[in-house]
RNA sequence: GACCCGGUAGCUCAGCAGGUAGAGCACCUGACUUUUAAUCAGGGGGCCGCGGGUUCGAAUCCCGCCCGGGUCACCA
C-alpha cells in the first residue's frame, strides 16, 4: 500500500501539484462551522451566500461516481464535506477521487448546507492536498485495538480515536484549571533543577546520569520538595510547580516512571490550611472541567463536592479491624495480618501499619482524607501539636487510592539534620530508596523556613479520574515502553519488494 | 519475580482433530450525483512474533526466547 501511495505521490509531482505545501489558510474549525450554521439551516437547505476554509484529515470517502462525501477531523472533531463532479470540475474532480484517500490531510474552501439526513456539511468548490499519508489508517468501525501500538505509535490512536485525542486535550485542560486556581490563590508557579546531585522529598530509586564537567553522577528529581522549600526560605510565600519527576520504579496501572506531580507550599500555613486549599482546588477544577462536581469512574459514581470527609487513619483501621495502631502491639497488629493471610516479613512496625492499611484502603471510595498518620510513616511530617505520636499530616484517598499527600513541613533544622542521617544509614545499608544527606537543605534550614503547609498531587492520578481511565498509560501520552528492536526496515520508491 | 491469556494481511479477527492460509474493513479496477459501517461486480496483498525440535509434511504439537495484556507478590 505504501508502494501505490508513493506511485500518487510521484503521479502528484508529475502533474505540477506538490503534495507537501507549506500551509494553508485555514480559517475556521469543524467545530466553529457547526456552531455557526447547524442551528440556522434546515435539512437540505444551502447557504451560499457565505463561504468557508477548513482543514483536517481525511478519515472516510463515500464514492458515489460522480460525486462523494468524506468527513475530515481537526482538533476539534469531524465534518462532513460534499464534492460534485459538475461543481468543481472534471479534472479536479479526478484528483480527488484518483489521488485523495483516507488518512491524508486536506483543506477545502465552499459554503454550508444540510444533507437531505440533517447533517452540516461542507459543499467544496475547491480543495487543495497539504499532506499526502502513506500508511493506511486503523480499521473505521473497530478502531484500533492493539494496546501495543495505541501506546507506541499514541499518533496513530488520536488519529483513530476521538475518545483519545479528547483525552489530552482534557489532560491540558485540568493542568490549566488548577494553575488558574492556584493564580487565583497567589501562589506563584516556579521551577526547580530536574538534574539534581542529591535526591530527596520522596523515598524511591533514582535515576543516575553522568555529568561530564565536573566527572560526577547526578540524578533525576524524584520529588520537587527540597528545593520548593528553598523558595520559601529565600521569601517566597506561596510557590509551586508542575514538572515531570522520576523514579526507577516498577510500572502499573498507578505507577509510571516517568510522571507529573504538583507540589506546593504555604508559608504561615499548617496542614488545615492546605486540607482546606486541597478540597476547594479539586472542587473547582472537577466543576470548571464537568460543570458537575460528581463525575462517573470505572461504574462508580465520585462526588467532589466539598467538604470531603475527614478520617483519622487510627479510627479507620481500629474500626475495620479491631487493632489500634497507637496503642497496640506489633504481636496484635501481627496476629490481625495473618488472619488476613498477609505474610510477610515485617521490617518495621512503620511497615506493619502500612500493611493494615493496605487492607482497609479500598473501602475508601469517596473522596476523604485520611489524617495524622502515625510518626513512624512520616518521616517529612511535624509532630502532631496535641499528639506526638502522629502527624500533622493527611493524605487524599479517592477510589482506594492517594492522590494527594501533604503536611505541616518539619522546619527543624537540628531535627531534619537527625534524620536524614538516620536515613542515610539505611543508604549505606543497602536500602535503595532511603533519603539521601542533603547538607545543603539543612544549611538552608539553618537560615530560618517559617512554619510552611505542603502538598503533593500526583497529577496523572488525578486525570485518571477525570477522564475514566482505567490505567496511567492512558493519560500519559508517550508512555515509557519497552524499546523493542525496531525492525521495520523502511523503504521509499525504486527497490523492488 | 510467579502464574494465566495473547502475538495470523495495514486494521479487527477466524483457522489450531498436523495436509496448498481465510473473512470484514482498508487498498486497486469498474458502475453509481444526498451518503454516513453507502451499495454492487472483479482483483492484488502474508518471514502465521523469533529460534530450535518432532514429523513425509507444522500457523496448528513440543522446548526456549522476545513483545504485549491481566492477576498476584514486591514497592509507595
Amino acid at each position: 500500500m505504501r508502494k501505490q501511495r508513493l506511485k500518487e505521490i510521484e503521479e502528484l509531482r508529475n502533474m505540477g501539484i506538490e503534495p507537501y505545501p507549506y500551509g494553508y489558510d485555514k480559517e475556521e474549525s469543524s467545530l466553529r462551522i457547526k456552531e455557526k450554521y447547524d442551528r440556522e439551516l434546515q435539512a437540505g437547505q444551502v447557504k451560499d451566500d457565505v463561504r468557508v476554509s477548513t482543514a483536517g484529515r481525511v478519515m472516510s470517502i463515500r464514492d458515489h461516481g460522480k460525486s462523494a462525501f468524506f468527513h475530515i477531523k481537526d482538533q476539534d472533531g469531524r465534518i462532513q464535506a460534499y464534492i460534485r463532479k459538475n461543481s468543481i470540475g472534471p479534472e479536479k474532480y479526478d484528483i480527488f477521487k484518483k489521488l485523495v484517500n483516507v488518512g491524508d490531510i486536506l483543506g477545502i474552501k465552499g459554503f454550508p448546507f444540510k444533507s437531505r439526513t440533517g447533517e452540516l456539511t461542507i459543499f467544496v468548490e475547491d480543495f487543495q492536498i497539504l499532506s499526502k499519508a502513506i500508511r493506511p489508517l486503523p480499521e473505521k468501525w473497530h478502531g484500533l485495538k492493539d494496546k501495543e501500538i495505541i501506546y507506541r505509535q499514541r499518533y496513530v490512536d488520536m488519529i483513530a480515536s476521538d475518545d483519545s485525542l479528547n483525552r489530552f486535550k482534557t489532560r491540558y485542560k485540568i493542568i490549566r484549571m488548577i494553575k488558574e486556581f492556584l493564580d487565583g490563590r497567589g501562589f506563584i508557579e516556579v521551577e526547580t533543577p530536574t538534574l539534581v546531585y542529591v535526591t530527596g522529598g520522596a523515598e524511591a530509586r533514582p535515576f543516575v546520569t553522568h555529568l561530564n564537567v565536573f566527572d560526577m553522577d547526578m540524578y533525576l528529581r524524584i520529588a520537587t520538595e527540597l528545593y520548593l522549600k528553598r523558595y520559601i526560605i529565600g521569601g517566597f510565600e506561596r510557590v509551586y510547580e508542575i514538572g515531570k519527576v522520576f523514579r526507577n520504579e516498577g510500572i502499573s496501572y498507578k505507577h509510571s516512571p516517568e510522571f507529573t506531580s504538583l507540589e506546593l507550599y504555604w508559608a504561615y500555613a499548617d496542614y488545615e490550611d492546605i486540607m482546606n486549599l486541597t478540597e476547594e482546588l479539586i472542587e473547582y477544577v472537577v466543576k470548571r472541567t464537568f460543570g458537575t462536581t460528581k463525575i462517573m469512574y470505572q461504574g462508580i459514581e465520585i462526588d467532589f463536592s466539598r467538604p470531603f470527609k475527614r478520617l483519622k487513619m487510627r479510627d479507620f483501621i481500629r474500626e475495620k479491624l479491631g487493632v489500634d495502631i497507637l496503642e497496640d502491639s506489633d504481636e496484635d497488629m501481627m496476629r490481625v495480618l495473618k488472619e488476613r493471610d498477609v505474610n510477610v516479613p515485617i521490617k518495621s512496625r512503620g511497615h506493619l501499619i502500612n500493611k493494615l492499611w493496605d487492607l482497609v484502603e479500598e473501602d475508601v471510595v469517596q473522596p476523604t482524607f485520611l489524617l495524622e498518620h502515625p510518626v513512624e510513616i512520616s518521616p517529612l511530617a511535624k509532630r502532631h501539636r496535641k499528639d506526638p505520636r502522629v502527624t500533622e499530616r493527611f493524605e487524599l484517598i479517592i477510589y482506594g487510592r492517594e492522590i494527594a499527600n501533604a503536611f505541616s513541613e518539619l522546619n527543624d533544622p537540628v531535627d531534619q539534620y537527625q534524620r536524614f542521617l538516620e536515613q542515610s544509614k539505611l543508604r549505606e545499608a543497602g536500602d535503595e530508596e532511603a533519603h539521601m544527606m542533603d547538607k545543603d537543605f539543612v544549611r538552608a534550614l539553618e537560615y530560618g523556613m517559617p512554619p510552611t503547609g505542603g502538598l503533593g498531587i500526583g497529577i496523572d492520578r488525578l486525570i485518571m479520574f477525570l477522564t475514566d481511565s482505567p490505567t496511567i498509560r492512558d493519560v500519559i501520552a508517550f508512555p515509557l515502553v519497552n524499546p523493542k528492536s525496531l525492525d521495520e526496515e523502511i523503504e521509499y520508491g525504486g527497490e523492488e519488494k
